[in-house]
DNA sequence: GAAATAGTGTCTATCAGACAATATATC
DNA sequence: GATATATTGTCTGATAGACACTATTTC
């Protein structure tokens, strides 16, 4: 048999029905802290829990376009604004009972947004929000969609390290200060001003001198900072490392 | 609609049908090369091409679960031995053309083994190899999966720089230099010998000493060397930095 | 004895982090 | 003027890598 009659008598039926769905953990920095995009769901199952945004993969899309057109049903973003979106992919969730309609593979994808707008319901949700990662202790996630979400903080944690994606949360021109606020806000700890701004400049292509400055000092008080935008690096040599923390390590 | 009622009439088949297949990207080292598990195909599509192992999750199956149930197949292992093997998730692949059956997920998988007896072939391959790395350039393999092994090598490489999972390619028990030859095959260039022992045995919880020696030195010479187990450390810390090449970063 | 390897010692350039100093803004 | 921030300077301890040396083993 050739490949062409095998095609032609090939049924897909024959195989168990899985359905697979892209689900993106979005997270932005608003008022200085880190935020989740989470939907309310309106159907069944976990009706009226909140979830991350995402939703069946369609015939004839890549992953990754399933994980941006569901972002931008629930960010109202479109064009330029969502293509500055960093979007990766994150990892696979297939516990065959993750579901209770049916079995379900998840490709969890994670995003990088600057700040946004307020975000708008999809569809299939009766209500869409950034939501403060630090309330999420509070709020009982659908699915495993608090472990996607640990997932993904870890990521997006240890992705600072050795990328320059920080400047994703940040408008396309930035101060040094700024992005060092990115650091501290996911990173979660203050960091050293001056070594922090001497360690940018040094990595070769983290960010580029854009000549300008900003208009005003910063609101308390300040002179006014140098602008910059992401340089051309893809990867950050010497990474910018976190200090070690014995617990994370065993 | 309660939850009950709505999974009563809810019908999986409403959704476009998706097949979901775990692949596996494993490797190991022979001879002091880096080998690659690979099938040669028995059936259409792509039959006689040379594959990664793989196949189609079974219902109630984990993602990981069906890797390493595909490993076990076209490796012979089982039970202590295989538990040895290191499996974790590399990435999805889900183009809509990668499979010209039907819209085919695959979860590929990452395996670091020790060296392993032959491949022994599994239901569905004809021939099942461990073949050089260094050959694949020759060999035309199926589907996506040159883009697969790619990703696999490059997580590989990074994986030993900051995870102790190098001793998974060895016995138990292993020296430094064993350990350091791990390095040289993966990263794909020599060591300083002494500046490696001294880094290794540096960094907490990567190696911890047996108290015993080789029974003999090496089989050009040299003295009889200390013996290693790995030790308790997920994470190194310091890691073990490649010498950064200007054209990985950009 | 020649050659190879294990393991240790030493030196230096570099770097991370602590700390300080200065200039420039806002209130 | 008091205070906050940007930016640069300086110092110190730690480290990566180069190099050297000794001890031990095989052929």
């Amino acid at each position: 048999m050739n490949e062409q009659d095998f095609l032609a008598t090939y049924d897909p039926r024959a195989y168990p029905a899985v359905a697979v769905t892209a689900d993106v953990v979005a997270l932005t920095i608003r008022d200085g802290a880190l935020h989740l995009l989470l939907i309310r769901r309106g159907e069944q199952p976990y009706a009226g829990h909140w979830a991350l945004p995402g939703g069946f993969v369609r015939p004839d899309e890549e992953l990754a376009a399933a994980a941006r057109r569901e972002l931008a049903e629930e960010t109202g973003l479109d064009g330029e604004p969502l293509r500055r979106v960093h979007v990766e992919q994150l990892a696979s969730y297939g516990a065959p009972d993750r579901d209770p309609r049916m079995r379900i593979v998840s490709v969890a994808h994670l995003a990088f947004a600057p700040d946004l707008p307020d975000a708008a319901a999809g569809t299939d949700a009766d209500e869409a929000a950034w939501v403060p990662v630090a309330e999420l202790a509070n709020r009982q996630l659908a699915f495993d969609h608090a472990r996607i979400v640990a997932d993904g903080l870890d990521r997006a944690r240890s992705k600072l390290e050795y990328t320059p994606l920080a400047t994703r949360f940040l408008a396309p021109e930035f101060t040094i200060g700024e992005l060092r606020g990115v650091y501290e806000t996911v990173w979660g700890h203050q960091l050293h001003a001056g070594n922090f701004h001497r360690k940018v400049l040094s990595v070769p292509g983290f960010v580029e001198s854009t000549g300008a400055s900003t208009e005003h000092g910063g609101s308390r008080g300040g002179p006014r900072a140098r602008l910059y935008r992401a340089g051309d690096a893809r990867l950050l040599h010497p990474a910018l490392l976190r200090p070690a923390r014995e617990e994370t390590v065993r």
